[in-house]
Formats: structure tokens, C-alpha cells, sequence
DNA sequence: CTGAAAGCGCTTACAG
DNA sequence: CTGAAAGCGCTTACAG
């Protein structure tokens, strides 16, 4: 296991040059097919791996990129950072994590910090609010379509307008969305889908648990009991981690889902299926994103030198707002006194028969 | 903003050569402080970047470090991946992320995809029963202190025992651990603490969701509502993934918590803190655990220049098993029918008067 | 204390 | 179709 063969080794072995090796690895043609076959089974043969410090340094290019979250530590970090990994690795980049710690500042030195590790471009899933300035360098933004600036999303409006629909499909006239900043384009997307859902056929109204929590504590009671006594009978929550604050507060206040009230989230969060009763959500595709996204930012990377051209989409538009999936479980059913109309399968949990039922 | 600024302008500039100018940047002495200082101005100002890639060339060390985990999905991840990020930063190192998608075969080609990338060594947070081989560089395994290799990790079966003496201090005395396999060592440690405390104070039952699942279908039902009948009063879960479920499933089939029965999970999850009632758990010390993990895959990149050293721990094995932290929340209180004897704050959700009280 | 030179492993015009 | 050469930006002995 002597140390790593280069170019060089393979062409000394052969007895031809170091160009001819490299352009036979590349496979860019100028090679006779014989001896690139020649050349690619001696590679194999001394268990050739390129140098990417090596091509780094002749090329300018990295094949590196990074990745920013506005939190790293936010539950939907994984599917993100597994879809970006993925999209990355096929067209052959590495991804370098950066981490922002939810503070806004931190986030352009993060995006600075990765640059300077010689990041080719950056993919960013910015900060509620935040704007991304021109760093010199490719971006592929992935907030909300509505944000300026972005390359790829999910279509979060559309997505609440479904939310909103199969809320009204199963007989809700009142429903409560929970949210938690107003100045998250993603979150006010969705919660616009599901007002313009219900326009004209029913009434919500809005919750946001961070203006609650400013007032009464973390972790205090969203006092949802007291809007199923005011008639509330689903609450549309625009992300699972809120769905599952309402649905257990709840339940513990002996409400039953999908008995009394019907609950749904947004984001298909590790847990959603497997709560009781387990969540109807709305999915984004993720991988679909990701690979925009990565497609985006290395036709950037691979136009531009090293450019200050400012990033921007020539792709169709449309192609990036990616439609989202409803995913219907049992958390959401037929109103209270409907007839039960839905032809969902009864899944495998009992929420047929609820052993619970006051209020 | 012409390119980059290079060790080479900076040495034109000031009529010096490069080499003198490298040593003064790199501080390592061999040059006057006069002209380090100067030289380190000129740099500034030129807003000098360092190419990582030619240093890389040269010094064949990329100071990027690869992170590995069983799933990047799994829920821990944004913890661990902000602490490595954080500690291998402080230490200049970039980290390079892999995902084997909780296939076990993948796992050891992410580990090569980042060695051929150039990470100078790997961290990695193995999939249940892996082990990981000899991949030729440093290479730093976060599973347990009971696992062959392990280089740093949460004492996780003192964090069990610590929660079976937490519920047999409030007086329970038949408890249910929920656990998903069995050949996890995290898992069967936290479990073995857990009945080690309640040896001869108490009875401990075992169930096996992954077992379960495969009987029954994914999402199944526990059964946890039978088991309270049974006379079981608490739930000890090994992840508070399976905690959520618990809660989730123990109210929906109106048991209260803690009135009823009180429930423990491990971890603090993002969602610990916000469900109701909030959940008791066990948190590891995740920023100590990324650091020692860092420092010991420095310390074995520094020593060996790529070699085959078998990887280990040279460092006092006893600081390597870090305690975990009891969280207690309001899914844990005293055993029905005991007098309430705790000391804990009521906290901020009214768990005192349930309203559900029935079974 | 400072500098000239070689070399890390690759790619890319440019010749032949 | 193939090769010799220069260069990417740095570091590191080795001289002076």
C-alpha cells in the first residue's frame, strides 16, 4: 500500500507522457481509443485516484460547494442536506456544511468562511427575512418563489391551497392556522394558499406562536382548547413542528384528533408518521429541488470565471417552483356530524372508534 | 475587484520573495517582526486570501474533514453536525459531509467518496452493529464507550441509570423501555442502565418497535394502552423519537401524562421542549463530544503523515465517556396516588389538573 | 534574517 | 495522435 499513484506514475509506466494520461483520464478525445483503454486499465491497475488538490490548482475550480442553512440545527436540515449531498455527489461535488446558528450576521460569514475554503459556488436556504447580497461568487438561493431572488422552492402557496381544500373536502368551515414569524416568505406563502383556499367558503384565523411566546414564555399553551369551544374545528399548521405542539396540547386536553378536530402540518418531518394519530402534511420534493438547484449553480459556476456576474436564473421560471405533495394521514377526517364520506383507508391505528371524546 | 491577491503580489509589492512572505504569514518565526508586520499589513490590504488548494498541493493536508453518519435523516444529526462544524472550524478545518442513507454498505463508500475527495480523516457516527474498518486515515467513531474502537461518546448507560432512579425516585416501580433495535450498543446501554437501577427496586419490561413493526406494519400501535392496565406507570424510551410516539399514542388512548403515567425519552430533540406535556429526556453534551472527536482526529492527522497507524486513542480513555444531563420536564411526576413530594417547578403548562383523567 | 529553487499533481495551450 | 513545457499558489529544505 504504498502511497498514492499519480499521473505521472501511470505514465512513467506506460513510457508516455503525463498530458496523454491526463487527457486519456478526462476522456476529452485527443487519445487514439487504444491507448486510452491502455492508459484507463493501468490507472485501475495501480488504484489511480486523481488529486483534487492537484486539479484544483491547475483548473481554479474546486468542485466543492457549500451549503448554508439559516439553523442547521432546524428538523428539516436532514432532507435538505441529504438531497443537496445527493444532487452534489452525482455531478461529482463535495459539499462543505456551513452553519449560521439561526443569526442572521453569522449567515454571510458562514457563506464568507466557505469561499474562502474555495467553494465553488453556494447553495442557501436563507434566514426568515434575510436577503443574500452579491458574494462574488455562484448562488442558488432556495426559499420561496415569492422571494426575490430565488432560484428553486417548493410552490408553497399552492401547497396551502391544497392543505386548504382537502380541509374544506372533508366539511371544515373554521379553521386556525399556526404559524410562527410573519416575516417568513415560506410561512406566508402557505398560510396565503390556505386563506385563499377557504376565500368565500369558510373562515380562519391566525395564530403566530412566536408573538404568544414573546408574551407568555417558550413553551407556553397556544390555548387552542378554547378555539374548538369557539368553533374551530381544524387547525393548519405550516410545519409539523407546530402541528405536533397543537396536536399533543390537544390531546392532553382531551380533545380527539381526528374525532373532534383535525390537525395537518407542512414538511413530512421525521415523525409524522408515526405520532398518534399519525400527520396529514404536505411534502416538498426534495430531491427535485436539490438537483435544480445544484444544476443551477454549477451552469453558473462553469459560465463565469470566477465572475461578479449576478446570479440569476436563465432557466425557465417556471420549471422552479416545484409542486408539493399532500400527504393525507390520519390526523385530519371528516367534520364532526358529516357523514363520512372519505374513502382514505382507515389506516392502521384505530382513530375509527376514539376512546376519548369531551369537550 | 481584480482576482485574488496572491502570496506572489504580496512579495512584488514590497520587493521581497515569496517565500519570505509565506513565512510571515505563516507566523512560524524565521522572519524579522518588522517585516512580518509589514508584510502582514500589505497582505490585509491587498485583501489577501489564502488558496487552500495550493497549500493543499504542497503541504498534502486539505484541512477538510469528512463527517459521516449512519443517516443523515435521522433527527440527531443537525445536533451533531453544528457541533463537529463548530469545533472542526475553531481548529481550520472545513467539513465535508457524506450520507450512506442507513445503508450499511454505503456508509463505508461515503467514507471512501470523502477520503478520494482528500478528507485528511473522517468522523463517524456508525449505523447500529457497524464497525468501521481500517480506511487508511485517521478516522474518529462516535457510537459508544462500549463499542471496540470508539473514540469519544455520551455515557450513555449512566444516562440510563440516571433516568430509572429519576422515575423510581417519584416512585414508580414497573416500567416500560421502548427501544428500536437491539443491535444498536447506544441503545443497549441506555437500556442496561435503566434496569440496572431498577434491579431489585423494580420490574422493567422491554419493547422492541422494530420488532414490532415488522409483525405489524410500520406505524403500528404499541399496545402501551394494555400495558397501563397491566400496572406499567412509566415509559422509558431510548430516543425521544420513540417517546413522541409513546406520549402520542398513550393520550390519544386517553391516559394522561404525567397524571397516569409519566414518560422519558433521550436526546432533547427539537421538539422536547414544545410538545405537551414537555418531555423529560436526557441530553448528551454534544459540543464536548464533537471537540474531543475533532482534537483526536487532528492529533492523529498531525502524528502520521497519511500512515496506517491503526486508529486509537492515545489520550486518557476515562474523558472520552461524557456524562449526560437529565432534563426533567412535564411528562415525568409522581406515581398516581403518591404524595406529590416533588420539588420541580410546576412549569408553564398547567399539567397540575389534567383534564383528562380516565382508564 | 532573507532568498532562489524545487516540487506538490494536475491541466492546457502549443508544437511536432 | 502524442509530448515538452509552463503554470496554478503554496511550502520547505537549503544556501547565503
Amino acid at each position: 500500500m504504498a502511497s498514492r499513484a499519480n499521473l505521472s506514475d501511470i505514465a512513467k509506466a506506460l513510457g508516455v507522457s503525463v498530458a496523454t494520461v491526463s487527457n486519456a483520464m478526462s476522456g476529452k478525445g485527443r487519445v487514439s481509443q487504444e491507448l486510452g483503454r491502455t492508459i484507463r486499465e493501468k490507472a485501475k491497475e495501480l488504484g489511480y485516484v486523481p488529486s483534487l488538490a492537484g486539479r484544483a490548482l491547475s483548473t481554479g475550480r474546486s468542485h466543492v460547494l457549500g451549503l448554508v442553512l439559516a439553523d442547521i440545527a432546524h428538523p428539516l436540515f436532514p432532507q435538505f442536506a441529504q438531497a443537496i449531498e445527493h444532487a452534489a455527489s452525482e455531478a461529482g461535488y463535495g459539499v462543505l456544511i456551513g452553519d449560521s446558528r439561526g443569526d442572521v450576521e453569522a449567515q454571510s460569514r458562514a457563506i464568507n468562511r466557505l469561499i474562502e475554503r474555495g467553494a465553488d459556488g453556494i447553495v442557501v436556504v436563507p434566514r426568515h427575512g434575510t436577503r443574500i447580497g452579491d458574494i462574488g461568487r455562484p448562488v442558488a438561493v432556495i426559499d420561496s418563489p415569492t422571494t426575490p431572488g430565488n432560484t428553486v422552492a417548493a410552490d408553497h402557496w399552492n401547497g396551502g391551497r391544497e392543505i386548504g381544500r382537502h380541509l374544506l373536502d372533508l366539511g371544515h368551515r373554521s379553521v386556525a392556522i399556526i404559524g410562527l414569524h410573519s416575516d417568513s416568505n415560506v410561512q406566508n406563502d402557505r398560510i396565503g394558499g390556505i386563506r385563499e383556499a377557504f376565500a368565500g367558503r369558510g373562515e380562519t384565523r391566525l395564530i403566530w406562536i412566536g408573538e404568544m411566546e414573546r408574551r407568555h414564555g417558550a413553551g407556553c399553551s397556544l390555548g387552542l382548547v378554547r378555539l374548538v369551544e369557539e368553533g374551530v374545528t381544524a387547525f393548519a399548521a405550516v410545519s409539523d413542528l407546530h402541528a405536533l405542539r397543537a396536536i399533543t396540547e390537544l390531546q392532553q386536553g382531551g380533545i380527539s384528533i381526528p374525532g373532534d378536530v383535525s390537525v395537518t402540518g407542512f414538511d413530512d418531518l421525521v415523525w409524522a408518521g408515526v405520532i398518534a394519530p399519525s400527520l396529514t402534511t404536505m411534502r416538498m420534493d426534495m430531491e427535485r429541488i436539490a438537483e435544480i438547484a445544484i444544476a443551477d449553480l454549477i451552469s453558473q459556476i462553469e459560465q463565469d470565471g470566477a465572475g461578479a456576474v449576478p446570479h440569476g436564473l436563465k432557466a425557465s421560471q417556471g420549471q422552479n417552483c416545484i409542486p408539493m405533495e399532500l400527504i393525507i394521514r390520519q390526523s385530519s377526517g371528516p367534520k364532526l356530524g358529516l357523514p363520512a364520506s372519505d374513502e382514505r383507508t382507515p389506516g392502521l391505528r384505530g382513530s375509527a372508534s376514539p376512546t376519548v371524546d369531551q369537550v
